[in-house]
RNA sequence: GCUCCCAUCGUCUAGUGGUCCAGGACGUCGCCCUCUCACGGCGAAAACAGGGGUUCGAGUCCCCUUGGGAGUACCA
């Protein structure tokens, strides 16, 4: 039997991490095995729904390279679907309406929780209550009253369930619509789903969806819990932990490639191995080896693996991804050197692209104003003159090269008896405006002949300017 | 409260009864490299929650305690 696995979130909010991990799972499961991974949107409650949150999750999906083959498919559109099993359900004495109201039942749990007792349905209506006056009833569920539900979980092991610790659920709700616990055990059968890959926040729902499948004769799925991820306060993750959404780690410089395999490693393992390849993930993953702790995420990690993935990926896919960036600071890519060139020059000292972006802007743009610090340290009077030895070379170089560039520098040290970076920190403060770039001589060359000689005579005459005000002060 | 799940360095983890005075990675701290920032290299500190068993032998199996998490909805 071909497995089929599927990813159905509730359209209630954004695409987090947590639920991008499990979708993650799924879709490595499928990939895997030669299955098939489907989307299903559970979006049976209307009032927290949105077609919003359905086009977030979508797009998070998307920026992952999570394609789905199947879906996706929407609750709301199989109504008709869940009403003929409900009908049946009914029909087969599996199920029966319930005309208790929202305060008794809201007493009752009141009662039940000040005599310490578990809170659940005490089954009242179970043997046939009348229809009352003004109050439209729910449907129930049936659930054994004997017995136990064994599931053999593929993460947690066998789990055992005692019926009697189970109540008889609603299913459907009394203007009609049908409840979580039955969508999901429609669905699944219905989509032929061979294994159930979900939050371990589901293992308790488990044992009343198996019991509602073999009412309708049908075989259970096979299970996978998975750990939940928890914020730095060991809290599960939620949205009161900042950038949880997967499309802020877009916006916040993150390679997709890198989030994906920090994401795989947050509860899976394949030895010491840190670093994998999508092609890697499918080859090597196994749901029976992912862990049953729940763990924490960790932005300094993932902080690492996108610097990992921004220095070994091809350049031209950083350089694509860069392009992004570059247009949210208002950067035309054609306005100064190659893309790629930059990403060659940039990855090592950058961990993000947001980073890489703007320590890349005086590529193509004029900066605003030096940094105080590097100015106040580099631009000093005694700078002008190396900084106008190297003018006239580079005004006169024939070949706008590195090596050149470099020599130029080197012999200018050399010339004047200063140490190498009492000459290039100037040169580097004069054409980037702060004490950090890359090599002088790759900056230069990227940057080119005519704006490395603009910035420099830039530089020399504000040092200028700088003294006569300070020798103006000195004198008044 | 009740039910279920979980427990190795600060964090992610390796470890499936002996090869573990516990290995790797992030982070931290030293040192080296160096035109800045980085990258890179070398090194260090850092953990089997506690207690009982089982066994010749336990991080690894069992039980209890403690601590965390989830569920307990006419949410999913």
């Amino acid at each position: 039997m071909s497995i089929r696995t599927r990813f159905a979130p509730s359209p209630t909010g954004y695409l987090h991490v947590g639920g991008a991990r499990t979708a993650l799972f799924s879709w490595l499961y499928a990939r895997k095995h030669g299955g098939r991974f489907i989307l299903r949107i559970e979006d049976t409650d209307i009032e927290r729904s949105s077609i919003d949150s359905v086009n977030a999750i979508l797009e998070g999906m998307t920026w992952l390279g999570l394609e789905y083959d199947e879906g996706p498919i929407y609750q709301t559109e199989r109504f008709n679907r869940y009403h003929e099993v409900l009908q049946q359900l009914l029909d087969s004495g599996n199920a029966y309406r319930c005309y208790c109201t929202k305060e008794e039942l809201e007493q009752m749990r009141a009662r039940q929780k000040a005599r310490k007792e578990k809170p659940r349905y005490d089954g009242r209506c179970r043997s046939g209550a009348g229809p009352r006056e003004g109050v439209e009833p729910v449907i129930r569920f049936r659930n054994p009253l004997e017995g136990a539900v064994v599931v053999d979980d593929m993460v947690r092991g066998r789990i055992v369930f005692a019926n009697s610790e189970l109540d008889d659920l609603i299913i459907a709700r009394s203007d009609g619509t049908p409840t979580y616990n039955l969508t999901v055990v429609v669905d699944d059968l219905d989509m032929g789903v061979t294994h159930v890959i979900r939050g371990d926040d589901h293992i308790n729902n488990t044992p009343r969806q198996i019991n509602i499948l073999r009412a309708l004769g049908a075989e259970p799925p096979r299970y996978a819990h998975v750990p939940m991820i928890l914020g730095d306060d060991g809290k599960r993750l939620s949205k009161r932990h900042g950038a949880v959404s997967v499309m802020q780690y877009r916006e916040g410089g993150y390679l997709p490639q890198a989030l994906l395999n920090y994401l795989v490693r947050l509860g899976w393992s394949h030895g010491d191995r840190e670093l994998f390849t999508v092609d890697e993930m499918i080859e090597l993953f196994d749901i029976r080896d992912v862990n049953r702790a729940a763990s924490t995420f960790n932005s300094e990690k993932l902080l690492w693996l996108n610097h990992q993935y921004i220095m070994n990926s091809p350049p031209e896919q950083v350089a694509h991804h860069l392009s992004y960036h570059m247009g949210r600071l208002g950067i035309d890519p054609a306005d100064g050197p190659p893309l790629t060139e930059v990403v060659k020059a940039q990855r090592e000292r950058t961990r993000t692209l947001v980073e890489m972006a703007r320590n890349s802007a005086f590529f193509y743009r004029e900066f605003e104003e030096y940094d105080a610090k590097a100015a106040r340290k580099n631009l000093k009077p005694e700078a002008v003159e190396p900084l106008g030895d190297m003018l006239e070379n580079f005004r006169t170089l024939p070949d706008w090269s590195g090596e050149a560039i470099h020599r130029i520098v080197r012999e200018t040290a050399e010339l004047r008896g200063l140490k190498l970076g009492k000459v290039a920190q100037p040169l580097r403060v004069a054409v980037c405006g702060g004490a950090v770039s890359p090599p002088i001589d790759v900056t230069l060359e990227l940057l080119g002949r005519e704006r490395t000689i603009r910035r420099m005579e830039r530089a020399i005459a504000w040092i200028a300017g700088q003294n006569a005000v300070a020798t103006q002060s000195d004198s008044g």
